[in-house]
DNA sequence: AAAATTTGTGCAACCGATTGCAATTTCAAA
DNA sequence: TTTGAAATTGCAATCGGTTGCACAAATTTT
C-alpha cells in the first residue's frame, strides 16, 4: 500500500510553491503554459490523484448530486438514472442514489442524509404518499437547489421535469373513445401525486369533449400493483354494466389485469379495449400488445441532472425556470385498436 | 443561507475543547457521560451537522462504495442495487453508482472516477467484454477491497457473489430432457463471462448424463438483445434438423425469441420448449409463460454490500472468504411442460 | 530611463474534524 | 495525609487543497 502522493511532494521536486501547482492542476490562467506542461507531467509521473475531501472541504462543494427515487427496481425508474448517470458523469459530477420505498419516512431518512452529505443539489421524485415537505425545505433554506421530476411537487418554488400529464391522460383517453368506447374505466395511484391527478384531470376532459358522461364509479384507486390489476379484472367481471374500455395509469398493472380479464374469457380489445402507461417492456410481450404512453425515462434522467448541474454552474437559475416539460407519445398496439367500432 | 455550525461553536458555548465535543459526537468512552449529554443537547439545539469532508480528510475514509454495473436499466441489475442501497443505507455507507454500458472504456473511466472519490469499497460486475483489469488492480494495490458480483472474475483474489450457474445451466437442460428434448439449443452471451460460460458447462454435463450428444451447432453466441432472440427464431426455422428444447440464457431475449416463433407458428411448448433465464418479470407476462431460473437480485445486493461492509469494520476478511454462492431456484411455467413426453 | 501595467509565484491562513500524548482532576488505597 | 491509578479533558499537529493578497519579474507605455 503506497503512500499517496500530494500537491507537496509534486511542488517540492519542482521547486514550486504547492499553490501554484494547485493552480495549475487546476488549469488557472495565470499560471504560465509551460509551468503548467512541467507540473501536470510530474503530476502524471508519480500518479498523483487529487484528494476530493480535501478540495470539498475547502470549496464547501462536493461535485455530488443526491437522487432520492421511490423505488430502483422499475424499469422507468432505471431508466431515468441511466440518463441521470450518464450526464451526471460527463460533467464530473458523482450520483448518489437513494430509493424511499414509497415510504415518507425513509424518504425524509435519505433527504437527512443527502443533508448531511453536503450534496451539491438534489432531485427528487416523490414518494407514494408524501405529503408535508419539510424534509426538503431545509434544502431550499441553506440554498442547495432541488429539482423535482416526475412525481413533483406543486408547494415548493422548485424546478421540475414532467411530461404533461393531462395532455397524456387525455390523449389516451380520446383514443378509446375514437376506438368506440363509450364506458371508459380509469385505474389510478393515488390522488396526492401530480401524476396521477392531472391524469384523471384528462380522462375527464376527454369525456367532456366527447360528451361522454363521468362516471365515479369507473374511477379506481389502487397502488397500481400487479395484484391490483387482479382485482380490477375481477370487479371489472363483477359488474352489471361492464366497462368497454379501460384506461390504467401503469403498464405493469395493466398487464396483470389484462392476464386476468382474458382468463374470464373477455376479449381485448373487442369486448374491453385497454391503454397503459409507461411503455415498459411487458407493454409489447402481452398479448394483444399495449397501447400505451411512452414516457421518456432516459431523456428526463438527462434533463434533470443537465439543468441542476447548469444552475450549480451558473449557467442557468433553476428558480426562474420552473417547469420543463418533455414529449411523450401515445404508442398505438392491438389491445386497443377496434377493426370497426 | 445561515452559516454552518462546527464543533468550535459548540465547544465555545459550552467553555469545552473541540476534541472533548468531537469525541463525544462519536460517542468516545472517555468522555464523561454528563459532557456527552451537554453537548449533544448543544448540538442539537444549534443545528449542528457533522462535515464529511473534514472527517473523511482526517480519517482518509469516505464511508462511501463505488458500484459499477454493466447497465442501470435492466430488472435484474435494479434489483440488486435496490438490495445493496438497503444495506449500505442501514450501515451508513453511502453509494456511488455508475454503468459501462457494457464496454471496458466506460469501465476504465468509471473505475478511475472511483478510485479518485477514494471509496472504501468497490463492487463490481463486469461488462460484456472486458478482459483484463488492470484498471480494478490499482484498488487491490492501495488495498482498497474489491468485490465482484455476477460477472465475475477468475484472475484477482477479490471476493465473489454468484449463483452456481453450471448447476443452473445443468437443472434447465435436464429439465428440457426431463420434457422429452433431445435436440436443445442453447443461445448466451459472451463466453468471456462466468455466468456464460458456465451456464454452457452445465448445458453439456446435463447432456452428457442423459447421453445425448454435444452439437455445436445447436450453440449460439449472441448479445442477449430482443434482436438477439428475433434473430435465433429466424435461424430455427430455417433449419432443417430443428430443436425441440431453447435454453437461452436471458429471459429478455428469450421472450422476443418466443414472440418470433410464434409468428412462424411454432407451439411453445409442443414443437418447442423453452428456458429462460433471471425470471424477470416478462417470463409471467408472455404466453405461455416463461420456465426460468429465478435469481435472487436483491438478495445478491444486500449480501454483496453486507460482505463488503462487514470487511471494512474488520468484521471480516474478504481476502479469505472467496466465494459466496447463493441459491437460485429453477421456476417451471408453461413455457417447457409438456403434458406427455 | 522612469513609470505603469501585466504576468507569474509564493505566503499563509483557511476548511472542520480527529487523535496521540500530556495534563489535570478525582478517588480510593495505603 | 500521601501516593498511585483511573477517569477526564485539552493541546496541537494533521489530513491536502484552495485562494486573497503581496510581491517580484517581465513587458509596455510615457
Amino acid at each position: 500500500m503506497e503512500k499517496e502522493v500530494t500537491i507537496y511532494d509534486i511542488a517540492k521536486q519542482l521547486n514550486l510553491s504547492p499553490a501554484t501547482v494547485s493552480r495549475a492542476l487546476n488549469d488557472h490562467p495565470s499560471i504560465n503554459s509551460n509551468t503548467k506542461e512541467l507540473i501536470t507531467a510530474k503530476a502524471a509521473e508519480l500518479g498523483y490523484r487529487s484528494n476530493a475531501f480535501a478540495s470539498n472541504l475547502r470549496r464547501q462543494r462536493t461535485n455530488t448530486i443526491g437522487v432520492i427515487v421511490p423505488r430502483l427496481n422499475s424499469h422507468f425508474v432505471s431508466s431515468v438514472l441511466s440518463g441521470m448517470e450518464k450526464v451526471a458523469n460527463e460533467r464530473g459530477y458523482n450520483l448518489i442514489i437513494s430509493q424511499s420505498q414509497e415510504s415518507v419516512k425513509k424518504e425524509k431518512a435519505s433527504a437527512k442524509t443527502m443533508f448531511n452529505g453536503r450534496v451539491d443539489g438534489l432531485l427528487v421524485s416523490l414518494a407514494y404518499d408524501t405529503e408535508e415537505l419539510d424534509h426538503l425545505d431545509v434544502f431550499i433554506k441553506k440554498g442547495i437547489p432541488l429539482l423535482f421530476f416526475d412525481r413533483v411537487s406543486t408547494h415548493t418554488k422548485a424546478t421540475s421535469v414532467v411530461i404533461d400529464n393531462v395532455k397524456a391522460g387525455y390523449d389516451a383517453t380520446a383514443h378509446l373513445i375514437e376506438q368506440g368506447c363509450q364506458r371508459i374505466m380509469h385505474v389510478t395511484g393515488n390522488l396526492k401525486r401530480n401524476v396521477y391527478t392531472d391524469r384523471l384531470k384528462g380522462y375527464k376532459l376527454a369525456l367532456i369533449d366527447h360528451n361522454l358522461p363521468y362516471d365515479e364509479s369507473l374511477l379506481m384507486i389502487t397502488d397500481m400493483s400487479r395484484e391490483a390489476g387482479i382485482d380490477v379484472a375481477q370487479q371489472i367481471s363483477n359488474m352489471y354494466n361492464k366497462p368497454d374500455g379501460l384506461f390504467i395509469t401503469n403498464d405493469l398493472c395493466a398487464v396483470s389485469c389484462m392476464a386476468a380479464l382474458k382468463k374470464e374469457s373477455f376479449r381485448i380489445p373487442q369486448d374491453i379495449a385497454v391503454v397503459g402507461f409507461n411503455d415498459d417492456p411487458v407493454a409489447q410481450v402481452i398479448e394483444p400488445n399495449l397501447t400505451t404512453i411512452h414516457y421518456p425515462g432516459e431523456e428526463m434522467g438527462e434533463i434533470a441532472a443537465q439543468s441542476l448541474i447548469n444552475h450549480l454552474n451558473g449557467l442557468v437559475n433553476i428558480q426562474t425556470t420552473n417547469t420543463i416539460v418533455l414529449h411523450f407519445e401515445l404508442v398505438v398496439r392491438e389491445s386497443s385498436v377496434r377493426t370497426t367500432g
